[in-house]
This record gives C-alpha cells, sequence and structure tokens, in this order.
DNA sequence: AGTCGTGACCTTACAGCGTAAGCCTGCGGC
DNA sequence: GCCGCAGGCTTACGCTGTAAGGTCACGACT
C-alpha cells in the first residue's frame, strides 16, 4: 500500500498547524544560543541538557553539534550572546559625552539591565572561566573593555587610573548584581516551607537579633543601594584620576 | 581448600602497610565533607563526581549516601564547611573590641582568607541557593549574620543602619573576593596558548587600547585594592550610621 | 552459647547525560 | 540523470546520580 496511512501527510500537518518539517526553520548557530538563553531563563541551568534543548528546537540533541562544538562552548556563547544584548541599548553609550561619571552611570545600568533580565543565566557571566586573568566580569570581553578604557582615556584618565577604575568598576557590578539575581532566582524556587506558622519558639530561638530585624532584612532596596554605591565608586574613581 | 589463597589474609596486608580493612577509619560525615572540599581544592568542581569522591576515601559511591543525601546537600554541606574554617580563625572577634571599623576589618579579611584558601570552592558560596532571600553570600549563615548585626548594635548603629551595612559589606566581599578567586583558579588551568610570539600583528589589533595596557592590565594589585575598597566601605558605613 | 537484629558497606540496575562515529535523504549543480 | 554533500538522525559508549536490595561482622539478649 504505497499511500497508506504509514506515510507521514505533510499536508494534513500543515492544515493541523504544524509547519512543514522540513522548512521548520533551518537551525543556525544564532538561533541555538538564542534557544539556550530562553531556556536557561526558563527553567534554569541545571535543567538545560542538549537533548532537551533540541528538543525545543524540534531536533535530536546531536543536530546541535553540527553549529556548536560541545554543551562548555554552548554556554560561553550564552554568556556572549547576554552580554551582547547591552550593544543595542540605546542608553550606554560608544564613549563619554556629557563626561566620565555619565558614561559609566549609563554603563552600570546597562550591564544591571541585562542581569536583571536574565536573573538565571547572569551567574554563568561569573562563573565561567574566563580567557585571560585580566579579563573581569562581567565586563569579560574585550569590546567593552575597550570600549571602557578609551572612554576614560579620552576623558583625561592616566593609563594607571583607567585600568584601576576597571577592576573597581568590575567588582563593584559583579557583587550588587550578583546579589540582586540570586534573591530573584532564588524565590522563583519551590517555595519551600515557610514556617511562619505560630510554632515560632518550637526551635529555640537561637539568633535573637536576626530574628527581631527579619522584617528589614526581608526589605529589597537594590535599586536604590546600586545608585548609592554606584555614587560612592564614581567618587573614588575620581580620586584615581586626581592623584594620578 | 578452606585456607587456600584466595582468603584475604589481612594480617598480610597490615604487615605490607595497609590498614585493616574493617578499621580503615569508619567514613562519618565530617570525614566526607572534608575530602570533598580538598577533592574540590584539587581537581575543581567539575572533577567531582560521588564515585571518585568515593574512591578518595576508599568506599563505593553508594556508601556514601548512608551519611549525606544527594550530591546537592554535599555541596551545601561544603559551602557550610568552608565558611566555618571562619570559626576558628582567632583575628575574627566575636564582637567589636576596638571599635566596629577594627570589627569588620578583622571579619572582612577573615573571609578574604577562607576565599584564597579554597580558590575553586569558593565560588560555591556565591552560586549555592541560599537558604533565605534575605541571606547574602559570602555571609550567609545564620550565625556569622547574628555575629556581624549584634557587633555594629552593640556599637550604636541603628537597626536599619545595621542591616544595611550588612548590605553593603556582603556586596563588597562578593564582587571582591570573587574575582581574586577566579584569577586565581583561571591560571591554574591548561594553560593554553598564551601567544605572545612574534605574529601578533597576525589578526588585526582591533583593540589598540587594551593591547597597549596590557602591562597594566596584568599586574595584580588584590590585596591593596581589597584594603582600599574596603576602608572606602567603611567610610560609607559611617556615614550610614551617622545619618540614622 | 546460640540466635538474631542491626549498622555499615557493597552490588546491581536504571534513566539520563555529553558526545564520537556513522547513516540516511533530499536538494543543487553539472 | 547522476552525483556530492549539507543537514539532519541513529546508534553506541562511558559516565553520572541514586533507588533498591544484598551481605556480612559484630554486639546484645535469651
Amino acid at each position: 500500500m504505497p499511500d497508506g496511512d504509514d506515510i507521514v501527510d505533510a499536508d494534513a500537518k500543515v492544515v493541523a498547524g504544524e509547519a512543514p518539517p522540513s522548512t521548520r526553520l533551518p537551525l543556525d548557530r544564532d538561533r541555538i544560543v538564542a534557544a539556550a538563553v530562553s531556556f536557561i531563563d526558563e527553567f534554569g541551568l541545571p535543567g538545560l541538557s542538549m537533548r532537551r534543548l533540541g528538543g525545543a528546537l524540534g531536533v535530536e540533541a546531536m543536530s546541535l553539534y553540527r553549529y556548536v562544538p560541545g554543551r562548555e562552548s554552548l554556554l560561553d556563547a550564552v554568556v556572549e550572546a547576554v552580554l551582547d544584548e547591552m550593544g543595542v541599548d540605546e542608553e550606554i553609550l560608544e564613549a563619554p559625552r556629557d563626561g566620565w561619571q555619565d558614561f559609566l552611570q549609563r554603563l552600570a545600568h546597562g550591564v544591571r539591565r541585562v542581569a536583571l533580565a536574565h536573573p538565571r543565566a547572569f551567574p554563568l557571566v561569573a562563573s565561567r572561566p574566563v580567557e585571560a586573568p585580566w579579563l573581569r566580569p562581567p565586563l569579560r570581553s574585550l569590546p567593552w573593555v575597550e570600549r571602557f578604557l578609551d572612554g576614560l582615556l579620552a576623558e583625561g584618565f592616566s593609563d594607571k587610573a583607567s585600568v584601576g577604575a576597571y577592576r573597581a568598576f568590575t567588582s563593584f557590578l559583579l557583587g550588587h548584581l550578583l546579589l540582586e539575581v540570586s534573591t530573584l532566582g532564588a524565590d522563583v524556587g519551590p517555595l519551600d516551607v515557610i514556617d511562619d506558622g505560630e510554632d515560632r519558639n518550637a526551635k529555640p530561638m537561637v539568633y535573637p537579633t536576626v530574628e527581631r530585624l527579619r522584617r528589614y532584612l526581608g526589605e529589597d532596596h537594590s535599586a536604590l543601594e546600586f545608585e548609592e554605591a554606584l555614587e560612592e565608586l564614581l567618587n573614588r574613581i575620581a580620586l584615581m584620576q586626581a592623584e594620578s
């Protein structure tokens, strides 16, 4: 039976809403990386496997290897893709226009935006090994380091001061943003058992101060604290500029 | 042959230098966690598997499960163990003695010491999910938060100022220490190809500034920068204290 | 003294992982 | 009309975490 039921009827599938399998988007590297980013955003890094990512793209796992050398380099590509989102951020300047403080403020907020846009993926920016020991996350790609240094040099910073500012700037960003996204990623979790029941004194209250200040500890002032710490950092960088 | 060669001669093994198998250290939880820490220190996190850890302890993988619920909680235990090393650090004070600045200075350096002692394990302190969203790595255990807050409160800080200081302090530590250990862990790697050959202009020099400042970028001033940034942070915390 | 419970470790087994090697098939060019 | 090959798929291997159950020495109790 050459036209039997076991022959796939592509047209019927098209009618049923499925795209023709052979035309279902030709699967290139960017599409794979983009899918990996959304996958991590949705299910977290441990949920990402080559087979599942293939499944999400309607493809077998091994097909991905035609475009990506392996899982490790895929993760590197994810980091690169996330940071590349800053490239299309209109708020970030190519070079200082209204002073270096404004330049760095915009850059810092740009990094913060991508961090908040990908709370589950951003930790990868910190944890993936860097290509060179002097590249510091989250500004871990050559174009951004170049832009940063050029920006400060153009504003009269010395070589040493520019590099010092780069180090201070990255330390600041990494600490603040990692902590901010970690609190975001945490409460998306299984929620566990938040025992605010009346049996609080069931376990001995060994940490009275933490207990007492829990209200304050739970408050989220990330945005404000980021702003203030950034302001302070800029002052410190100004000093570095002055004394060089 | 009841006394044939296939009967294990325990005494012979003892003579040969091996400990009697049944006495070969009874394998408790602390020993497992300690072995996991050294394993990560030596081979890195990806090298740690239950089977290999068992092997390092002279035991099958499944035997570990009698003391540890699973790999995930083992990693949590590793984080706890690493941070607990601060508990025996004589330099860290239980409570302020010569002012809160000294108190925080000692605490900061104590955390830095354990980070530098375990460069490959320290990132876990940041990446493992925290138990509550208001616990901030690296000061992510209740006893340390309690000690921190109590210390500042005893020095006249308000409730809010103490919590604010906790947040600023942890952000500072995480950023600086994560970046410092990442540079440490990087150059232990396979070393790759450091092409400092004469064919540097083989690829177009697209990032001339980075290229030009590479000498400065490669310099390591971690200790000094940590000190300076800490000093600046303490000033900022002093302001938080004053305006509350 | 003999029996039996139990704790500590081992064995087996399974599903899922990353990925090396090779197969299949439909499309474009000669 | 045929062939080459790009772009997928299949199979297979060694590894992983871990559930389930086996084995065996030792200490306690009758």
